[in-house]
DNA sequence: GCTTGCCGCTTC
DNA sequence: AAGCGGCAAGCA
C-alpha cells in the first residue's frame, strides 16, 4: 500500500484522543484532534466533546496512534475547554491506578476528583477580587470640577494613582466607607468596577519556635526527614499526647524550605480548623484547605491553589488525596485508623491506602500517623514494609491514665454508675477536678415497650428498633432518619403503661443531675451540637472549667483535648466486644484507648474506670495487660489464623432493592458468573442478607470475595466486573462492589 | 388512528 | 447518566 501524503489517516501520523466522559461507563472513548493542529491537548486537560446527541465534558486520558473502533466513527472533539492539563501526569496515574483497584469507571473517579464546577463546561474560576479603576474620561478630568464633592475627588485620585485599578478592600482600608462616593462616580462615567488579580495574602507573623522535642520526636523527625526525596512509608505511633502534631509541623517546615509541597490529611472536618491554625503560626506560605463543609467556589479555589504549585501545605478530609498537587514532597495522614477515611458510598476509595499509593509514584515519604493504628498499618510496620516510630511517652511528662476495669454484676446501679464509680466522681468533684462519662449511644433510650402487650418501637422503613429522645418526645430511627411523635397510648393494645428501657446520652444527663446536684453538666452528642457552634461554646466551658462533668458519646473520642479531666467512666461497651463484625473488637479497642487519651496531663494524672459485666474477656484483659500495642498483637494473631484481612483480601459485593428477593437472587447469578471465569485463588462465600435486611426500605444482600493473593484478586475483579457490566439488573435493583471494606453493614 | 409512558440501547 | 427510538396501553 503506498503512502499518500494528502491522507494523514493513513500513516503513522495518525493521532487518537482517549477520553473519559462523566458518565459511569467502562472504558475511554476515542476522538479524533481538532482541526487546528496548533491547538493540541495534553493528557489532563478537559475537553468538550460530542457525545451521543450532545456535548459532554471528558478528560484527556492519552494519545495513541490507533484505535480498536472504526476509524470512520471517530468524531473530532468539540473543543479544548482550559488552555492547559488540570491534572499532571502523576495526578494522572494516580486516579488511573484508584479506577481499577477499586473497580470503578475512570470518567467517575476523574469526576469525583473535580472540583464540582468543572464537571461542567465552566471555565475555571479565576482568583479576583472586585476592584475599581478611572475610566479614560476619569483619568482626563480637570479635578476642579469635583470641588464640591470632596469624598469623589479624593476617590478618583486614589483610583488614578493606580491605573490598573484597586481593590475595594484597600480603598475601604484607606477612606473608610465610600460606596456612595463610588456610585457616584460610576454614574458620571469617571470610573467603572473591575475584577482584580488577588495579591497574595499578606505574611503573617510566624513563631517558629515550637516546643523542645523530646528524644523519641527528635528521632522521628531526623529518620523520616532523611527519606526526603524518595518513597517510604512510616507509621508514627504516638500515644495521645505525645506530640505528632510536631513532628509533623517540623517535617513539613524542612520540606517547605526546600520548595516542595506537603499534604496532610485528617478524617474529620471537625478538626481541620484548630489543624490549620496551628499550622499557620508555624508554617510559612499559603495554606489550602480542603472539606466539604466549604462552598463550591472557596473549594475551588484551593483546589487551583494547590494545582498551581501555590499553596505549600495542602490539609484536607479524604477527598483531597486526588487535588493536583505538582511539587509534592511529604504526605501525612493523621489518625488512620480512622473508618471516615475511607469513602462509603459511590467511589468507595480509601484515603489512607491512596496516599501510600500516591508516595510510591511521586517518589516521596508518607508517615501514617496514629495513637491507635489500624491493624492493617501495624501489620505493615510489624513486618517491616513500613518504618515504624513510637512515640510511647506523652510530650512535657505528663503521665499516662491507668485503666482499670470494675465488674458490675449484680451491683446495684444508679444512672447506670455502679456505686465505685460514683464514689469516685464524687471525690474528684470534691478535688475541683473534671469528669468524662462515655457512653456511645445518643438519645433517651434504645427501647420504647409496651409493658401490657409486649410491642416495641420499630421503624416502619428498617429492621431496626426505634430510638427514644424525651426532649423532642419522638421516635427516632438512627438508619433512615424516620421519626414520629411519641405515641401517648400503645397502638397495638391502646395500654397506657408505655416503658423506656436502656440508657442514652440524653437520659444519662438527666439521671446524673439529682446525683450530683452540685455538678455542672454538659453533654457532647450529635443531638446537643446540632445548632452551628454550640460544640465551640461548650469546649471552650469545660477549657474555663465551667464544667464538672462532661458526658457524650464517640465525638468525644476525637481530637479533643480535656486536659483537666482527671477521671473517665466508660460505660455500656459490653455489647460491642460481641458485635458481629469482625472488625469491632479493633474499633472497641481503639475507642477506648482514644476515651482514656483525653485524661489528665502532667500534674494530674487521670485514671479510666471501665464498667463491664464482661471483664473476663480477653480483649479487655490484654487491653488492661499490654496496652494497645499487646491488644493489637493478640487480634492480629486472631486475625491470621481466621484468614481474615491484613492476612486476606476482602471485597464486598452489595446488592439491594426494593423487592426481597431481588437481592440474592442477583448476587446468585453474579456468583455463578464468577465461577465461569475461572475464580482460581479467589473464595466466594454468600450470598447472605445484610444483617439488617431492610433499610430505608430496601433490601440488601451481600456476597464476600477473599483471597489471599492481591494480584489473583485483581485479575479476577477486573474481569468480573467487566462481565456484571454487561449484566442486566431487574429494575430497581442497584449494586456495588467494595474494595477493601471498612463495614459489613 | 393518535398520544403517553416505560423499557432498553447506544454513546467514540 | 441521558437522550431517543420502539412498542404497548389508553381515548375520540
Amino acid at each position: 500500500m503506498s503512502v499518500h501524503l494528502e491522507r494523514p489517516s493513513d500513516d503513522a501520523t495518525t493521532v487518537v484522543l482517549r477520553v473519559a466522559i462523566a458518565a459511569p461507563l467502562l472504558g475511554l472513548f476515542d476522538y479524533l484532534p481538532p482541526s487546528d493542529p496548533t491547538a493540541r491537548p495534553t493528557p489532563g486537560q478537559r475537553l468538550l466533546v460530542p457525545f451521543g446527541r450532545s456535548l459532554r465534558v471528558g478528560i484527556l486520558v492519552e494519545i495513541v496512534d490507533a484505535t480498536q473502533e472504526d476509524p470512520a466513527r471517530l468524531k473530532p472533539i468539540e473543543k479544548a475547554l482550559d488552555a492547559g492539563p488540570l491534572f499532571g501526569e502523576k495526578d494522572l496515574a494516580l486516579i488511573q491506578w484508584a479506577a481499577a483497584y477499586y473497580q470503578q469507571p475512570l470518567g467517575t473517579a476523574l469526576f469525583t476528583a473535580l472540583p464540582a464546577r468543572l464537571r461542567q463546561p465552566s471555565p475555571i474560576l479565576e482568583e479576583a477580587v472586585p476592584g475599581i479603576r478611572a475610566t479614560a474620561q476619569g483619568l482626563s478630568l480637570d479635578l476642579t470640577t469635583l470641588a464640591r464633592a470632596p469624598k469623589q475627588r479624593v476617590l478618583l485620585e486614589t483610583a488614578r494613582e493606580c491605573p490598573n485599578g484597586l481593590p475595594l478592600s484597600d480603598l475601604s482600608a484607606r477612606l473608610g466607607d465610600c460606596a456612595a462616593a463610588i456610585r457616584a462616580l460610576e454614574r458620571k462615567d469617571l470610573i467603572e468596577r473591575c475584577r482584580l488579580k488577588a495579591t497574595a495574602p499578606a505574611a503573617v507573623d510566624l513563631s517558629p519556635d515550637g516546643p523542645e522535642l523530646n528524644a523519641d520526636q527528635h528521632r522521628s523527625v531526623e529518620t523520616i526527614g532523611e527519606a526526603f526525596g524518595a518513597f517510604r512509608p512510616f507509621l508514627l505511633q504516638g500515644v495521645t499526647g505525645s506530640g505528632k502534631t510536631e513532628v509533623y509541623i517540623r517535617l513539613i517546615q524542612t520540606l517547605v524550605a526546600t520548595g516542595q509541597q506537603a499534604l496532610v490529611l485528617v478524617p474529620e472536618i471537625g478538626l481541620t480548623p484548630q489543624l490549620r491554625d496551628r499550622f499557620r503560626q508555624r508554617i510559612t506560605g499559603p495554606i489550602a484547605v480542603l472539606h466539604s463543609a466549604l462552598n463550591a467556589n472557596e473549594r475551588e479555589l484551593n483546589w487551583h491553589r494547590a494545582a498551581r504549585g501555590e499553596a505549600t501545605l495542602i490539609l484536607g478530609t479524604r477527598s483531597a488525596i486526588f487535588v493536583p498537587i505538582p511539587r509534592l514532597g511529604l504526605i501525612l495522614v493523621d489518625e488512620e485508623h480512622d473508618a471516615s477515611l475511607k469513602q462509603q458510598d459511590g467511589f468507595r476509595y480509601s484515603g489512607r491506602d491512596l496516599a501510600v499509593r500516591r508516595a510510591q509514584l511521586v517518589g516521596c515519604p508518607v508517615v501514617l500517623g496514629s495513637a491507635t493504628p489500624s491493624l492493617e498499618s501495624l501489620q505493615n510496620a510489624t513486618s517491616g514494609r513500613y518504618g515504624w516510630l513510637r512515640l510511647p511517652q506523652r510530650a512535657g511528662g505528663a503521665q499516662a491514665p491507668t485503666i482499670s476495669l470494675l465488674d458490675i454484676r449484680a451491683q446495684p446501679l444508679q444512672a447506670g454508675l455502679s456505686h465505685v464509680l460514683r464514689a469516685a466522681m464524687q471525690s474528684e468533684l470534691d478535688a475541683g477536678n473534671q469528669i468524662l462519662l462515655f457512653l456511645n449511644r445518643r438519645g433517651y433510650a434504645p427501647l420504647y415497650t409496651c409493658h401490657q402487650c409486649g410491642w416495641v418501637g420499630e421503624c416502619p422503613h428498617c429492621d431496626a428498633r426505634l430510638t427514644l429522645h424525651l426532649g423532642q418526645r419522638r421516635l427516632w430511627c438512627h438508619h433512615c432518619g424516620w421519626s414520629n411523635r411519641l405515641p401517648e397510648r400503645c397502638p397495638s393494645c391502646n395500654g397506657e403503661d408505655l416503658r423506656m428501657i436502656g440508657r442514652g446520652t440524653e437520659r444519662l444527663e438527666d439521671e446524673l443531675r439529682p446525683l450530683f446536684p452540685e455538678a455542672r453538666i454538659a453533654r457532647i452528642d450529635r443531638d446537643s451540637t446540632r445548632r452551628r457552634g454550640e460544640l465551640d461554646r461548650v469546649l471552650e466551658s469545660i477549657r474555663r472549667g465551667e464544667i464538672q462533668i462532661l458526658l457524650g458519646t464517640q465525638m468525644l473520642a476525637k481530637g479533643h483535648d480535656f486536659p483537666q479531666v482527671t477521671l473517665v467512666g466508660i460505660l455500656d461497651l459490653d455489647q460491642s466486644l460481641y458485635a458481629s463484625d469482625f472488625r469491632a473488637p479493633e474499633r472497641t479497642a481503639q475507642l477506648i484507648v482514644q476515651v482514656a487519651g483525653r485524661a489528665g496531663r502532667a500534674e494530674r494524672p487521670g485514671r479510666v474506670v471501665l464498667q463491664t459485666r464482661h471483664p473476663e474477656h480477653p480483649l479487655l484483659q490484654s487491653l488492661l495487660r499490654d496496652g494497645y500495642s499487646g491488644f493489637a498483637a493478640a487480634a492480629l494473631a486472631e486475625r491470621q489464623a481466621a484468614e481474615l484481612p491484613p492476612f486476606a483480601h476482602l471485597v464486598l459485593m452489595r446488592a439491594e432493592s426494593p423487592r426481597a428477593d431481588q437481592p440474592t437472587a442477583f448476587l446468585r447469578e453474579a456468583r455463578a458468573l464468577a465461577e465461569g471465569l475461572d475464580p482460581s485463588g479467589v473464595h466466594l462465600l454468600g450470598p447472605a442478607l445484610a444483617p439488617m435486611e431492610r433499610r430505608a426500605n430496601r433490601y440488601r444482600s451481600q456476597l464476600i470475595v477473599l483471597s489471599s493473593e492481591r494480584p489473583a484478586l485483581q485479575r479476577f475483579l477486573a474481569r468480573w466486573n467487566q462481565a456484571l457490566h454487561a449484566l442486566r439488573p431487574p429494575k430497581g435493583l442497584r449494586w456495588s462492589l467494595d474494595v477493601d471494606p471498612q463495614d459489613m453493614l
